[in-house]
DNA sequence: CACAATGACTTAAGCGCTTCAGAAAGTCCA
DNA sequence: TGGACTTTCTGAAGCGCTTAAGTCATTGTG
């Protein structure tokens, strides 16, 4: 059988046709370089040893090209994707760098933010990408030390990377100045993982400001500078860590939220995945939205549309983000020096669930 | 500055503490053919030079293993991260193989039922996995053609390929079963993409299964037989292709289907995406459901269960079959044979989506 | 005390490809 | 007809690492 044989190589080809090596190579990689006949032949007789063309790490190892790009999660993978808003970053940025021939190696976080620093060391690609890592990760070190060039989303600036990011704080101020003119006074805030440790359960301001995450952070100090300024004492402002982006975890801290006295009329919901999960909770406790209760996400993912009633939520164009990251990371690759950091602009689209304070 | 020199290599540490570069590669590789002494001794000196071990393309093409492993899907990211299903598949499977060191390498689909050929070919990767490709897709040929060991998912196994599937066909029987044991007679299917061309459109029996795609091929087949097997015509029963995965996309075929007179009173959905669609219109045109009609998904992902009311489906165990073919991959690329395909039971999952005929 | 066994390192042969600086042969134009 | 170009192909030096086999000094053993 040919399936003990070795696997053939360039020099077999090139043994076979007669030719050098670099006549082989040529033939795959600059037709020019040869005759259109013997290019022909090269790979006729290419076809015929079984030859599938020049091994990619061979490749790789010879013009110091992998072709992939990592790209470096804070959770798993599982609960990463049950958020739309990564899905379509993600693929907007794999859809970017594709036609360059890049393609995505996934590093999902383990639980100190990030993937472990060792699978970075050792990962096979040309440049990485962070996506919302926690500050300090230590898959960002590694990154450094390596010399991999950089992209970071929605996330602070690393010495020498660029970074893509949106206006988290004026998005979070906007949504609850919109709350404050409805009237609302008593507010919630349901907040993504902030501590180190995921744990889920009731925070105070001060330790959410200090959140390892800096989208948090901003938009929570968006959320309290602007209720601040309202005359409502943000301290005061019941907080939610939820930990994992689990929809079953995010309903148990909506009912703690509501079950204070007196209750909030309002939700100011970090994600829409958790604006989804306290409308869900809102129905079980036959609440209505926005009657009784109104709320508020963030990042107008496909879902926030589709809701009962369509949430209203903070835009955030998450195609441009993860293409304006591709772009970033293209121009990396080719060596320039991308100059300024992106930030995105952001915009509250107002839609049935929130509505006047009774 | 440092950050113009060329990095350093094994060489130059070796020159610097003046031992061998096999050395220096134990030092990293297999600290016990070296004393300790000379090992730290090494290890500072990568260290002082800047040295952050084996360059990791270079390792491979010596070692003839890349550590990372292709993940080839039939669409674009972003539709097939919209299925949780794939999202929880793809995370077991991730956990299954990363403590042996395999990271995933994502291969989005374009239009032809998976991942460009020439991309697989170049890929740099052990093995592949094939979620739900089209049958004869490019890439396919292409990994047979490299050599490449392959797992397939949720599809027809390909020559020398391992295979993890589940029982589609049995599945969609019972949740067709379960609707004539309501009393329901008239019935209408809402099948994902069937054709080569995305179009999104009603499709007749036959031509739904002769679909590209195995998984949809079986579970049409489980509800027609079933509804045969009762007495129902089935070649009547309206089916209607959704493309792509996009809740609005599904939502137009739903409408479609409701349309006709006289008006389904059950619909057999294909995945559980689908079925909250036709939650969601059911829900738009003020029917209710189950009384006015009954829907029923499949895969039984999270979000059918967060539903109001609950979706009645077929659950799989997303998390075994993700599991198990990370497993497969391993046994694999050990170099064992792994004998038999394995096929996951399903069962029915009664919630309130589905009740009596009126 | 001779001999085998062990430990600590080195030698050298790869892994499979790219690419730059030529060499050889053919083409063009005055 | 001869020098200046082109075109086409080759030689050879890498790219940075792993690993089987071998050397040599020590250690243990009967």
């Amino acid at each position: 059988m040919s399936g003990t044989r070795r696997r053939p190589t360039l020099d077999d080809v090139a043994n076979d046709v007669g030719v050098s090596r670099a006549t082989v190579s040529n033939a795959y990689n600059r037709p020019d370089q040869l005759s259109a006949d013997l290019r022909e032949e090269v790979l006729r007789a290419a076809k015929r040893l079984g030859y599938t063309g020049p091994n990619p790490v061979a490749r790789s190892l010879a013009t110091r090209r992998t072709g992939a790009i990592a790209f470096m999660l804070d959770t798993g993978l599982s609960a990463a994707f049950s958020d739309p808003a990564l899905s379509i970053t993600l693929d907007a940025l794999a859809a970017t760098v594709d036609p360059e021939g890049h393609a995505l190696l996934l590093m999902p976080g383990g639980h100190d933010g990030g993937p472990r620093g060792d699978r970075v060391l050792t990962a096979q690609a040309d440049l990485a990408v962070a996506y919302s890592l926690a500050d300090g990760a230590p898959a960002l070190r590694a990154v450094r030390q390596r010399g991999l060039p950089l992209v970071v989303i929605d996330q602070p600036v690393v010495a020498g990377a660029v970074r893509v990011g949106i206006d988290d704080r004026g998005g979070a101020a906007a949504a609850a100045r919109h709350l404050l003119e409805l009237g609302h006074r008593r507010f919630g805030i349901l907040s993504a993982q902030c501590l180190s440790e995921p744990r889920g359960g009731p925070l105070s301001a001060t330790e959410a400001l200090r959140s390892r995450f800096r989208y948090n952070r901003e938009r929570l100090s968006g959320y309290l500078t602007t209720l601040t300024e309202a005359g409502i004492e943000a301290l005061e402002v019941p907080i939610w860590e939820t930990s994992g982006l689990s929809r079953d975890h995010a309903m148990g801290g909506v009912r703690a939220l509501l079950d204070r006295a007196p209750r909030p009329t309002a939700l100011l919901c970090m994600s829409d995945e958790l604006a989804l999960a306290a409308l869900a909770v809102a129905r079980q406790l036959g609440l209505g939205v926005p009657a009784d209760l109104s709320i508020v996400g963030f990042d107008d993912a496909p879902p926030a549309r589709w809701a009962e009633p369509g949430l209203t939520t903070v835009r955030q164009d998450l195609v441009r983000k993860g293409r304006l990251a591709g772009e970033l990371a293209l121009s990396l690759l080719r060596g320039e020096r991308p100059a300024k950091p992106a930030t995105l602009d952001v915009q509250l689209v107002v839609r049935g669930s929130t509505g006047p304070a009774r």
